[in-house]
DNA sequence: ACCGGCATGTAACGGGTTACATGATTTT
DNA sequence: AAAATCATGTAACCCGTTACATGCCGGT
């Protein structure tokens, strides 16, 4: 699955810049499953534009730069759903803290502490902006997405917490704060 | 994290070859966290022998063909060590089955119900395939990184089974099986 | 005055995957 | 007899990231 079709999906929410796309995939409802950079996205959003997948308008703003909004054509839902049909890739995990925590004793004490803290604060920042917005009045299959983006969170921050001696050692830590 | 330092972390391990540090990503240890395929690993292999942080001596099998064992030398360590050193970037995370979800109002109910049956098989499989050998043997950081990856895919699965009817509807589906 | 956020784009570079090439042996 | 597992390796290709290039506006 290429940036253009993540494109496509993410037009299916409504009209968007490619600055806002960006967006989703930093923050937003995507953010926990994908990610682009600009030097995707903008390429992708310019031969979707060519095929005829998306149109363009542009939209002034005051006090902002011009935007380019783009819009899902019915060809470009066409072109979704073909390619939604496809069957999934396998997921694609990599994360180099976990590698850090594997081989930790390869690292210095002080800095796994670090990293762990620093990765553990990560998880609790993804986990609050996924709660903030009401979920029910959201369409049932998204609060399942949400759901399992949270389940997710949760369940590996409850694991650190509760197991951090485990990787860091006992450390006299108490609770001290 | 380039495959090299993986390569040079999995030997940590113990003396391997290619083929079975592949493993290593597929069922392995490393199979939660990142994924390497042979057209990296050989290669891989190949540059840390020249740069002397690996070495390798070639062993005959009865019944199988020739083995390459690799083994990681002192600088290898020290190279590792370097390369721990450095802040780990963010989890990289893409799935696409999770797109097809987020994505659920494009796609054939029929199609759906299978991606979610075949997504939540492959969960089950990875636990199971992580649960087998006996945890407490385990050095306390590994037992750490196994029990996340347990929490991960536990918490991935419940949520599954809880919540199926929010993306597949009722389906009048009641326990038949 | 400077930094951060908004906004778009390009080009080079790197890295890994995919596919190809080969071959023996065991299981079905 | 075919398929799967064990075993190694190369080369082309794709795709995406990183870095660069530019510019305006608002807040500190």
């Amino acid at each position: 699955m290429d940036v253009k079709t993540l494109c496509l999906g993410a037009l299916t929410l409504g009209d968007a810049s490619g600055y806002e796309i960006k967006k989703m995939f930093e923050d937003g409802p995507f953010s926990h499953f994908h990610q682009a950079s600009f030097g995707s996205i903008y390429p992708a959003l310019g031969k979707l534009g060519e095929a005829g997948l998306v149109s363009m308008r542009e939209q002034s703003q005051d006090g902002r730069p011009d935007k380019k909004m783009y819009s899902i054509t019915e060809s470009g839902e066409v072109a979704l759903r073909r390619k939604l049909g496809k069957t999934p890739a396998d997921d694609r995990i990599r994360s180099e803290a976990l590698v850090m925590f594997f081989l930790a004793e390869y690292m210095q004490p002080e800095r796994l502490e670090k990293v762990f803290d620093g990765y553990l604060k990560s998880y609790h920042d993804k986990l609050n902006c996924m709660c903030e917005p009401d979920d029910s009045t959201l369409p049932p299959h998204r609060q399942f997405t949400r759901g399992l983006g949270r389940a997710f969170y949760q369940a590996a921050i409850d694991f650190m917490e509760e197991n951090r001696h485990l990787l860091l050692g006992e450390e006299h830590s108490g609770d001290a704060k």
